[in-house]
DNA sequence: CGAGCGACGTTATACGTAAAACTTCCGCCG
DNA sequence: CGGCGGAAGTTTTACGTATAACGTCGCTCG
């Protein structure tokens, strides 16, 4: 193992262990079950290990025409809620002999370079998230695997696309706050064009106007504290009967509407109740506690990477909706409590 | 561009151009100068073009013997600190034609991967952060040009590193709390074992073992609410006089300290003074807002690519720590203030 | 006794690209 | 007019691996 020498190959192995190159490429390939004696196999292996020997990926992959990896496209890294759909993808990708590669979208990354160029590597499939439309047509020109995170499943693109079960999320949501008496809501949208958060703002909507006598009032901001923040100041501030219940999008907005509610002298619970969606850690962070519904992160990901399996065997991917659970914490009471 | 067809190689391309493979390469390799005509290299970019071709990046990375692609070890994205270093080293590696492929360190991934059969393509170079130690030799036993983040500078490993100006942050908090009046002061530390962290309790010992009568404890917590919770709430219930000053590792410990003032019944800032690091979107989430140190996630990022870059071309790589900011919000005031 | 077969390997080839080395043609200058 | 140099390509080779196709024994069985 000379430091500055260039990288041992297989056919250093097989010239060590005295052997063709083949037979090294067969002992470590792990395919020689009638081909190889025991004992050749063993001083292959040892000269392998006596020389560091790492086969060439790159090599590797230009003869199996095949990567054995797979790209994980998120649209941010900001909260921990994709690391978690990124480990769950990992472990099962791990126990199928595939490798993630993870490439959160390109806000602020140079856009000269696609999601395939930025992995390199030659891709088996993609997993992706909600993403902008032209990193999508991109995939598809390249023809690969493609499971939709969260998207339309009746999308036009005829992709795979596992779902976590949102609408019943927002179902439960309405039907907790609606079963503690309110009756003048307030939805914090997420100002992002994407099937989840429509998903949110419709099924939200049926389930208020189900009930009569229900009012329900829609504000949008970035998500993020600030812009939630002041989109809730404002939108809370405004005349006529005050919402009872403000119900965001997801936990980065709901801790901006705390603020809100605080800048206006509101106390949460009592003056106004209010909901999240994710169950980050941010969520026991802020008092009183959010009440909010959790997301199985992780079951996300396995799930996607499940689907891109079965994509790629060309298998009928599995169906069914992740099911999600209301947490009921804090940040919720009925309307008007003392 | 027939669907299901395989890929089509330069090979392809050539044919439909009515050229050699070579003018192919030549042409889309940007290298052609005095070699082809300007006619025929337009006629090879429309037939590229036509066909859909996309050269096999295996294929190419097998000739160069280099990826262009850089692999960066985090340990964990449960915050979004690492996803901003990110960022900046994608936009400096971007810069130069290089990809960035992100590794979360394996905490429930399979350790049957290590980082680079996970990244399967071919490394050029690794940017590692606080990371273990058998990782780093397995990285070492590579020969793989390396930098290490917030690590050790004088290490023995003999990496270049790049690093935060953290002392400077707590000599920052320390003077502050000082400064405010401040004398019994409480530690909450992170109890993982890292350079990065014992800077922090080195620093803080001794700018207030400067100032005569400054008393000083120390408990340690996982890195999560949770823990910074029940570890915070046992040491400010010790017998004794009480802490007027708790100085935290990161964010999340002080958002963990605060549930547990407020258990306690302490309110903060008035009867407990609450310090962070890293400047989170949680802390202008919490209640008061917290007094912290603001790290530039981006830049370390990108200082952290810039010195892998010039260790590739064996440069010396650039010196000098990255400075950071005192943030003074609302959860610090002087002890005992109404 | 020779055909056949299994064990144990080896030789040869292909993957798709980049680039060095070579060919051909032509214009131009001494 | 001979040769030189440059433009415009082409031919060839190498990168390191996996595997199909091909020996070569020694033994067994009809």
């Amino acid at each position: 193992m000379a430091a500055g020498s260039p990288r041992p190959t297989s056919r250093d192995v097989a010239q060590a262990a005295g052997v063709s190159q083949a037979a090294v490429s067969l002992v470590l390939g792990e395919k020689w079950r009638g081909r190889v004696s025991e004992r050749t196999a063993e001083r292959v292996r040892e000269a392998a290990r006596e020389l560091g020997y790492r086969p060439n990926l790159a090599a590797r992959n230009l003869r199996l025409g095949s990567t054995r990896t797979v790209l994980l496209v998120v649209p941010a890294l900001t909260t921990e809620f994709f690391a978690g759909v990124y480990t769950g993808a990992a472990r099962v990708a791990a126990e199928h002999g595939f490798g993630v590669v993870l490439y959160p979208s390109p806000e602020g990354i140079g856009p000269a370079r696609d999601p395939f160029a930025s992995a390199q590597a030659a891709l088996d499939g993609v997993i992706a998230s909600s993403m902008a439309a032209d990193a999508l047509t991109a995939i598809r020109g390249d023809q690969l695997p493609l499971v939709m995170l969260d998207s339309d499943p009746a999308g036009s693109t005829g992709a795979a696309t596992v779902n976590l079960d949102i609408r019943d999320g927002v179902r439960q949501v309405a039907e907790h706050l609606l079963g503690l008496g309110h009756r003048r809501f307030l939805h914090l949208a997420a100002d992002i064009a994407s099937w989840t958060f429509e998903v949110r703002a419709r099924e939200l909507a049926e389930r208020l106007a189900a009930v009569p006598g229900t009012e329900l009032r829609t504000v949008c901001a970035p998500i993020s504290i600030e812009g939630a923040l002041t989109a809730a100041e404002s939108a809370l501030a405004a005349p006529g009967p005050r919402p009872t219940a403000l119900v965001c999008d997801d936990d980065k907005l709901a801790a901006g509407a705390y603020k809100a509610a605080r800048r206006l002298g509101l106390r949460v619970p009592d003056d106004l109740s209010i909901t999240g969606l994710d169950d980050l850690a941010l969520a026991t962070a802020i008092d009183p506690e959010l009440t909010t519904v959790r997301l199985d992160a992780e079951l996300f990901g396995e799930r996607g990477m499940e689907a891109l399996l079965a994509v790629m065997e060309a298998r009928e991917p599995p169906q069914g909706d992740i099911p999600v659970e209301l947490v009921v914490r804090g940040s919720t009471a009925p309307p008007g409590a003392p």
